[in-house]
DNA sequence: TATGAATGAGAATTCATTCAT
DNA sequence: CATGAATGAATTCTCATTCAT
């Protein structure tokens, strides 16, 4: 180790976030009980000790992940809500495509996994979740789907039943790609999947003549 | 202990199920590694040593909760395979509703959650709830779908694609109880989901001359 | 299960003995501790609770296994100790050589092999064959070797590390035959190596006129 | 624990070792399944954690202990070799009373009551031992005796039968010692009986011109 | 800061022993 | 007498956390 190194200089602020993103793999991988902190320290290149200098326990150290995963999120929610005003179909077709598409590159998938699976263990991070992400991204979709429905766009019908049949495909396409794909089911193209379920939830299964 | 009580009783049939009753309430509250087998036990109202009296391992047990939960699902895959012939507006509302209705009745929410959090730690699980369960409802729904699709009744495109979107709301749903309500979201009437779903599906979001 | 059967009356008075018998094969494989009382009974045939109505402990049931087999040395001690009067290399070859031949049927080797491994944990055991066997088969061998140097029959030397010196190569042999043997080593001729041990041992213990 | 004293000291390099030295103590006492970790580690002066730290698993250290008693008796053999030429009488009585030197200073007595007594349960041992020592010590002894009846100076017979014979009263004073004195037995000069036994053993083995 | 040896509480698993049947 | 389900104490092994270096 050559002493003035930049690499080396440069790496102690980067550490709280490669820590971090190695312990994103870990609990994604095996949950919070079964990831060792052994495991994390190894795959953040850094010794067990160095772990407690940055985070005070493990829990803190998962706390950190899953919160970190939450920021992208509130801002996908801040954009999709400047376009607010557009027609419904134009708004809800790049809303979705762009959902679709952030889930694609996102850690969301993942983390999502890991907040339905340490729900009860972790009441506090269920509850961020849904007071941060989940809540506010259904205010905004329910406001479009209100609005519409004031200008009378949209059918009527509980906007919030409205939202979550919305939402509720690219949710069973995240945990396919992230549970069943990993174990031999067929890859799923999340955009396409996306693409199609706007439509048909715009205009409908049914063809006109047979209603 | 009373004096006079046996200190336990011969029941040999029983056990099984009330040692697996046990254990899917605690897997499902804490996870597999953070279940112990001591509250699993004294849920079950044996001792510890019993356990491995039907069950050889921590996992093994595991594997027979999740396992036990499969055979009511493919029990429901069969009998919505009997209706395939009827026109498909009234053979998905009454499937919806049912699978509905199952949702919030049977242990599949729990289970659920179980299979998406351990699905690294246990892939065989993950791929016999994939080959068993999830393959076969979507190949009924699939199957349905495309028998409609050869008769004029709905609209083309990817079945597949069709078929979780149909589900994908229930799913969305089974997680939000299962996950977000108990940390205090507001509760959710899943067969009232499913009925404004499979209407709006059917028919489409978008009124007339909004088109 | 016929009732009156013949066959399952005399068993009851058996049974302590097959019991006996299935222990020594289990004790003399796995050691005491290891030894299953699970594999015991199924050995012998009967359930495991059947053990307790013979046999207070395991540690019972492994003293009775040792001590069952004392007797049969006992018995051969007696035996040889009748021959005491004649020339020394006329007793001393027979008694070598049906030594090494209830070496080779009987269970002295396993439980030679138990006593050795279990001495310090069952000191009592340890004692009991020393008094019991060990002391007298040296006192009869011991007793012999002072008569015959007496008699100016064999050279003088410590009586008991003559009588530990003839002894020795079959105790080797037993040793090698129970614990090598069975991991390869090549199989031995016990009553051979005691009829040649016993010639040269002859023709050095025995002084030149009495040869 | 004094307050101002380190709760521990680091010292990775001496610590295989006296976990080892600690090991071998407590298996000779109680064999390798009564032995308990716990005690192990107290005498050791480390904490249970720590035997992990070095050895994988309870059989793990059992093997550690018993492959290290090999090397000591490697260099005997390697040194004994030196000696071949010189002739029979000269060579076998310092082998013997070097071999018995050993037995009384080295831990090949407790480590032989260990394989003895676990050779079923861990044949691997017994295999090694076998190839290591026993076919190496006795291939020189079996040689030196080849060598001398081929020049006239011993009488024919087996080698491998001569050879079990000159160790097996060594085998025996040692098992004595380890097994017999501490339950009672009359303490043993174990060179003494080395002394005895060569001479007799010589008188008996050496044709009349090689005396 | 950084390391990683050491700790020790905790959990799964085993099995001698008991006792309802 | 005989069975074998049930018990629970004991033991191995793991791993988050600490702390000497």
């Amino acid at each position: 180790m050559l002493p003035g190194q930049p690499k080396w200089r440069r790496r102690k602020d980067a550490r709280p976030g490669e820590i971090v993103a190695a312990a994103l793999e870990v609990f994604a991988e095996k949950g919070f009980a079964a990831a060792r902190l052994d495991d994390i320290a190894a795959r953040a290149g850094v010794s067990k000790g160095a772990l407690y200098l940055y985070f005070e326990t493990k829990q803190d150290l998962f706390e950190a992940v899953v919160r970190d995963a939450i920021s992208p999120n509130i801002a996908a929610v801040e954009a999709a809500a400047q376009a607010m005003d557009l027609p419904f179909a134009q708004v809800s077709r790049t809303l979705l495509v762009r959902a679709a598409d952030m889930m694609s590159t996102s850690a969301i998938g993942p983390v999502a996994k890991m907040v339905i699976a340490e729900s009860r263990n972790f009441p506090d991070l269920a509850r961020v979740w849904h007071d941060a992400v989940v809540i506010r991204v259904l205010a905004v979709i329910t406001g479009l789907i209100e609005r519409a429905q004031a200008r009378g766009e949209i059918r009527p019908g509980d906007p919030r039943f409205h939202a979550l049949a919305l939402i509720g495909p690219l949710l069973m396409g995240v945990l396919w790609r992230e549970v069943l794909v990993p174990v031999g089911a067929e890859p799923l193209d999340l955009t396409a999947l996306a693409r199609q379920h706007i439509e048909t939830a715009l205009t409908g299964l049914l063809i006109e003549g047979a209603r």
